[in-house]
DNA sequence: GTCTATAATTAGATAGAC
DNA sequence: GTCTATCTAATTATAGAC
């Protein structure tokens, strides 16, 4: 039983900055080569598959371990809802590239169908599942009230907007922190725009 | 003075269909000509500058009809917030390849940096600036409340929900439809997830 | 595991006829 | 305005030496 080999992990590990900040089409092989200190012929030693299997070798390394970091978050900040929120809000403003909804829609038509649904459901559960099992146990508890139906509605959108937030925060944001435009936000989900 | 030519606004319809839809690095030259039944060659009749500016002009046109769309639908609802989110909503899931955000952070940085910059912003106040002008207006008659200084942070968080519920729909929606999914999601939005 | 060399194809772009 | 023809460079991929 071999050992994971450190330059494949180190590769991997380029692949998916890149993949995930630009996208597929837009990253070249060579490009990742370079990154990674290799040619680009060598890639096709760790992926034989080419193109599209470092590609989906790289994302589906990136979410596992972007879902184990969500979850160590949320799971630091038991017993609170707005504490696990603020706790998931902090780690999507400290994921410089993470744009999942591109990758769903754009970068994932690109590979083999089966692969790409594989990737797309993994992200899926992994990310918005986790958030709506925060919501799901906080409604349980009696903090919220929420459907089971709807708890992934509201997990994906809180997703979505907190990405949204990142993404706009350089160009448009205001001159206070993203924190606390998170937090801002965090307000609105929780209690509404509507006066109580 | 002469009229808009009208093969050109045809290509311009093409072009901003593909580049909407799977980004600017996937969609070649030759694509667009096919679409739009013209050789690849003739695209440079049209666009001289090539392909960046060939999505540079259909995005501009693109992003100008869309503000159009959804300042007609906004303003056919006026008086109620609620029933103006749902007419956004409408429009959002009306629209089939609607992805801003991978437009911002993709596919604009293949741009001349004045170019981008000048359509993110046009991106931005058309869509999300017409969302917050009427969290602003809604604030004013007292239905909400909201500080002036959020109401573009919850107006890009609208849409990008908006857009994330689009997206998740055709893979991961429950056996309800888009619209019904949108309506919750505006409850969560006017009343919290906290009881009342 | 990594490299050199090379093939095969694709893509953006230009010149010039009609 | 559109096409044919052509060019140049980039891109994915493979074969084989070390």
């Amino acid at each position: 039983m071999t050992e994971t080999s450190v330059p494949r992990e180190r590769l991997l590990e380029v692949a998916e900055r890149l993949f995930s900040k630009h996208g597929y089409a837009a990253i070249k092989l060579r490009d990742v080569a370079q990154a990674a200190g290799l040619h680009h012929s060598s890639l096709y030693h760790h992926a034989p598959g080419g193109k599209a299997q470092l590609f989906a070798d790289a994302m589906q390394r990136g979410l596992d371990r972007h879902a184990r970091e969500l979850r160590a978050r949320l799971d630091a900040d038991d017993g609170d809802l707005r504490a696990q929120l603020r706790a998931a809000a902090g780690w999507v403003l400290a994921n410089p590239a993470g744009n999942h909804a591109r990758m769903l829609t754009t970068d994932l038509p690109n590979l083999p169908p089966e692969v790409g649904e594989r990737i797309a459901v993994q992200a899926w559960r992994g990310l918005v599942g986790a958030l709506a099992g925060v919501l799901r146990d906080a409604r349980d508890r009696g903090e919220i009230v929420l459907d089971d139906g709807d708890t992934w509605l509201v997990g994906g959108a809180l997703l979505a907007a907190l990405q949204a937030l990142q993404t706009a925060d350089a160009r448009f944001a205001g001159p206070r922190p993203a924190a606390h435009q998170a937090d801002r936000l965090l307000d609105v989900f929780l209690d509404g725009l509507r006066p109580r």
